[in-house]
Formats: structure tokens, sequence, C-alpha cells
DNA sequence: CCAGTCACTTGATATTTATCAAGCGTCTAT
DNA sequence: ATAGACGCTTGATAAATATCAAGTGACTGG
């Protein structure tokens, strides 16, 4: 399904360190599809049939329970998702929808444990991939657990400033109910936040955030590497 | 360091699909090492030279920030802890304390790193382990983000009554002020949420916890094998 | 251009959770 | 035996967060 007219795949993290025989026995049940803006890829509880990368767009992980719904993460490209899933042979743990027009992999769950057994150096990139995730999700834990939603709040304002090679001004990456899920709390207290955060130099118009004292909040949010460090 | 008085390491599903070869080399460095109860074995924040195996005994992984500290999880025999900074090369991103008496293998990453790439029995064991811890802490995040404190207790207590066969009585297998912080609570608060969960059928004196009407519980509680099962 | 939709905001209020302070009961060490 | 320590509980209160109900403003489709 797959050929050689997708080299942006085979450059994957993932897929770079594999032998070529491997690669075309991955690829021979795999497909490249575009999706549109907000489908559903895949809902909770289903068997996990294939192993999911993005390549192109933006997915939103979510779960629901009793009539609530949150976002658990929301995956940016080059990653997979459902890796977990896919390697234990259980059932997704998250449901997935685009956010935007999305590029997506799709590759039978069984292919990729047989060629986990075959391939060494796809082996090491699956731990790899799976380590980080791994750590991402701990971090989402200790962010949960050990802080309010204000603080949760200014360290994401401060992180995604990081990412804006220390910016003071940039755009937010998510609609402001979709953020307020990612940081576990509701669209009113998102605002109010906001709000609050404007003691420390915040100021948001629509998607733009101003951050005009950076020190100041940072000494509010005491950001640290072992929760806000998307990298380590 | 370690040799064949230790067969119990040996017969762990993370080192029994590897060649003896791969084993011997493993343990070359490795030491196994019994720990009172209430000793730091782990800072976070500290450089990943060993993997961690409980074989016996209990541990606490915990974190702190900002003079507040937190349960991330409870491990028990026969697990690994600090898989993920082990492969990653990372630091740890919790600490971990000797809750009792226990019997831990250390060994050292590097050699874990490179005993993964020599051994395909080994890389899938490393592989599945990983994909469990993942899919733990994934429910740990459900559990937090989408329940109160009252459906999260109530949801561990089905969950242990499941553990001892479905029972009615059991005792409980935490001190309580652990079980409050694993739960995400203050102590106080987790007293108050046994007391308000005597509506349906749960009494508890000292360590002992009886549910009268399981059904009454779990209607209320709402249990759900993608939160609360431990195995899949 | 206008109406409608929709995300966001704001205010009022309720619920959930934490904090602080005190008290209770058990265990232990002297 | 008894004093203290300690884990747990309880009550009073405060803080954090959610809910409900309007309202605003921007974009969109006819």
């Amino acid at each position: 399904m797959l050929d050689s007219t997708f080299p942006e795949v085979r450059s994957l993290d993932l897929f770079a360190d594999m032998s070529d025989e491997s690669y075309a026995k991955l690829m021979r049940g795999a497909y490249l599809q575009t999706f549109p803006p907000h489908v559903d890829l895949i809902t909770e509880g289903e068997e996990a049939d294939f192993l999911h990368v993005l390549v192109l767009g933006s997915v939103d992980l979510f779960s629901s329970w009793n009539n609530r719904e949150t976002s658990v993460s929301i995956v940016k490209p080059v990653s997979t998702f459902i890796l977990a899933a896919t390697i234990r042979d259980a059932r997704y743990l998250m449901s997935a929808r685009t956010m935007e027009k999305s590029r997506i992999v799709m590759i039978p769950s069984q292919d990729v444990r047989e060629i986990f057994d075959l391939d060494a150096g796809f082996a090491r990139a699956v731990v790899v991939e799976l380590a980080a995730c791994y750590r991402s999700v701990i971090k989402t834990t200790k962010n949960l657990k050990l802080r309010t939603a204000l603080e949760r709040l200014a360290n994401y304002l401060l992180s995604r400033s990081k990412d804006h090679n220390g910016a003071q001004h940039f755009a937010l990456d998510l609609e402001k109910r979709q953020l307020a899920s990612v940081l576990g709390m509701t669209p009113e207290n998102l605002s109010r936040a906001f709000k609050a955060l404007q003691a420390y130099g915040v100021a948001v118009s629509g998607e733009n955030v101003e951050l005009s004292d950076i020190t100041e909040l940072e000494k509010f949010a005491k950001p640290t590497t072992l929760i806000d460090d998307n990298q380590t």
C-alpha cells in the first residue's frame, strides 16, 4: 500500500533505524490516509488493530466516563499513538479524533509485533518512543496532583513561551476549550484563571498571549524540568 | 554479583525469555539487596544509573513540588521501576522509598540498554513491561481527571474487593494517609469520604473494610475496565 | 447585510476539596 | 502503668473548582 513515494514516513525516528526489508514488510499492510478535521479515528474500548503514526496535522486523545470527557493529550507530528495497546494486543484506553486535516499512517498491529521481534533497530526505536510516552504521562500526573489549575496554566504558558524561543508574545495553538480540558479545568475556570494571571503580567486577547514579566510569572509558577520539560 | 543462588530473579517475566548468556552478562554488574522499611532508594532528578526490580516488599514512588508531595504509585513485586528513565538514559521523574522490608535487584542502566540490543527475548519483555506501565499511568490520569475523590475511593474499594475474589470483607493494604495520597486527596478528606460511602454500604474500622452492598456501591462508582482494571 | 451560531466571558451560586485546630485512641518505650 | 508519639478523625472555615444562566463578540451562511 505504501511505497517509496512516501519518504517522509521512512525517515521518521521510529522507522529510520530498521532494515529496508523490515520496513517493506511493515508497510505491506499499511495505509497512509488523510483525514478531514474533527473525524473520529478511534473509540476507546475497541481492539487495537492498527498502530497509528501521525505525519501531519494534530490529533486529540480523549476519554469519557459517566458523561464527562477529558483530553488526555494532544498529539503533534511526528508521533505514534496507541503504541502501548498495539504492543500488548489490548484495547484502546483513549479515543482519538483529528483536530485539523491530518495525515496518518496505519500499520496493522500484528505486523508491528512481528517486525519488532525480527528487527532490533525497530525494537529499539519502539522502546525509546514508548519510554518517552510513559515519561510524558507521568509528568501529566504530577502536574495534576501537585498543582492547582492556576499553577498549571501558568506553567503551560511558560512552556509555550519556551517553545517559541522564550518569546514574550505568541499564539495559543489550541482552542481555549480544548486547552481547558487538557489542563483539567472547565472553560469558565480557564477564563478566570487567565484573568487571575494578569497579576503576573499575563495578557490574553483571542489566541494571542503576552507575557510582559516572565520572571514574575516564573516566581509564581515555579516550573521544573521534571514536570514541564517535553524533551527529557 | 548475582549467581544462580537467586533463581527467583531469573524466573521473573522480565528475565525469563532471555538466553543464559545474556542473563549472565546482565547480572554481572547487578546487586541483589535487602532494604529496611522507610529507606529512600532514589531521589527524583538524579541520573538513572540503575534499573530497579522489586522482588519482595513494596516501594512508594512519589514526587514533590513546591513543598507538596504525592504518591504516584505503589510498586508491588514483581515489577520494575525506573525502566523508562533507564531506557532513555534520563533523570528519574519520581523518588522511591521502601514501605516495608524490601528485596531489590539493581542492574546498571547501561547494561540494560546493551543487552536490550543483543537479546530479542529481553527486548520483548522490556517493551511489554513498559507498555503495561504506560497503560497503568494513563488509567491514573483518567481516574484523576474524570472522577471526584469520592468516586475514586469507591472504585478503589471495588477494585480491592475484586483482588480478593469479590470478597465483601478485606483489609486495606495501605495506611490511610498513603491511600489518600495515591487517590489524590488529603487524609482528612479520605476520612470524610469513607463516611460518605456509608450510604452505599461501606463500613471501615481500622484497616478492615466491609462492603455490605456491592451492587449499590457499583451503581454509584460505575467501575470500568478502561480505568479500574489492573490487568488489561 | 443580517441572523444565527458558536466560542468565549462574566456573574451568581453550589459543590468539592483543602486547611487549621483540636481531640481521640492505640501503640510503644521507659 | 504512663507519657508521649502518631495516625486517624472531627468540626469549623477557607479556598478551589464546577455549574448554571446570561451576555458578548466574532465569524458564517444565506
